[in-house]
DNA sequence: ATAAAACTTAAAGTAAACTTTAAGTCAACA
DNA sequence: TGTTGACTTAAAGTTTACTTTAAGTTTTAT
């Protein structure tokens, strides 16, 4: 009764989609107008997201919070079948990928620590030894700042 | 003589300081009307920044990799003593601090990752068991989101 | 039948982190 | 001594990722 569940069409509104998600319905219909999600519409013009909707939803999410902006984000769905609903290895392909990406942001991380471990117990004031402090100055000669430091996750093509 | 150093007195035009530091000289400026660095003045009112900035410029950058805004990064600086140039302590404090985020970071980052990995292999279709698909249908009825599955980096307090 | 809740659209607003522009001043070098 | 490049300011513009507003329609519940 107060049951709102997905129809037997598999077919969910705005708020109930949002609700699932944790986002918030304006978010999804921002999202549709840039092509990151899709929608028919049922009766009275109102949205019907497909059940499948969910989980590329959860994927926008996961890709954020690896770094990607939406345009990335959507590049990368882009990729996926347009008629129909993605297989299992179709979503293989994708987290594969990003599974990558995200082991590289990992590494990255990682050496940022080092560095900043490092310099915890290095003689800084000498301005010598410490890596935080001396790219600016060293790679001065060669034109490249603290980019160098930080790694440079490629994040932005 | 084409050698434009650091003068006598420690002090960097603008120009040479964003070079050093790899940033365009109106980020500097930015980032000045922003509290988060601090000049002198120069003849003709030009800036000065002091060496010691340059290891500040290139902590924001590295705080900013670690996903803090200007804004908390400016809170932190701002525990930096106000008259003197910070000391090894100082700036061993604030290191501390931003590698313990860090290692929380890289730890969510991790968990995602495996997640990420688990689904690659599991029987995704079923949606019973994946973890990126489920969790916004599960958890639909204790009304929370995939922010659950993301691990909700506590980033902005 | 009616009222509340959920939906629709287009357009404007917001916040962060800068960059660009415009108009002018100053410094460094031949 | 001139002129080029580096600097100054305030203000407006840009991009991303949304949210809010306004005015109206539809669905759902009683």
């Amino acid at each position: 009764m107060g049951e709102k569940a997905i129809r037997k069409d598999n077919l969910l509104s705005i708020g109930e989609t949002a609700k699932r998600c944790g986002v918030a319905a304006s978010t999804l219909r921002f999202y549709e107008s840039e092509q990151l999600i899709q929608s028919t519409r049922g009766p009275g013009n109102q949205r019907r997201f497909h059940r499948s909707m969910l989980r590329k939803i959860s994927l926008v999410k996961v890709a954020q919070s690896l770094g990607l902006s939406l345009k990335e984000i959507r590049a990368a769905l882009d990729t996926l079948p347009a008629g129909r609903t993605p297989t299992k290895r179709d979503w293989e392909k994708l987290s594969r990928h990003w599974r990558d990406q995200l082991d590289q942001r990992i590494a990255s991380l990682q050496s940022l620590r080092e560095q900043l471990s490092g310099c915890i117990g290095c003689g800084c004031l000498s301005m010598k030894t410490c890596a935080l402090y001396n790219p600016a100055d060293i790679v001065a000669k060669q034109g490249v700042g603290p980019r160098f430091l930080l790694g440079d996750l490629p994040i932005d093509g």
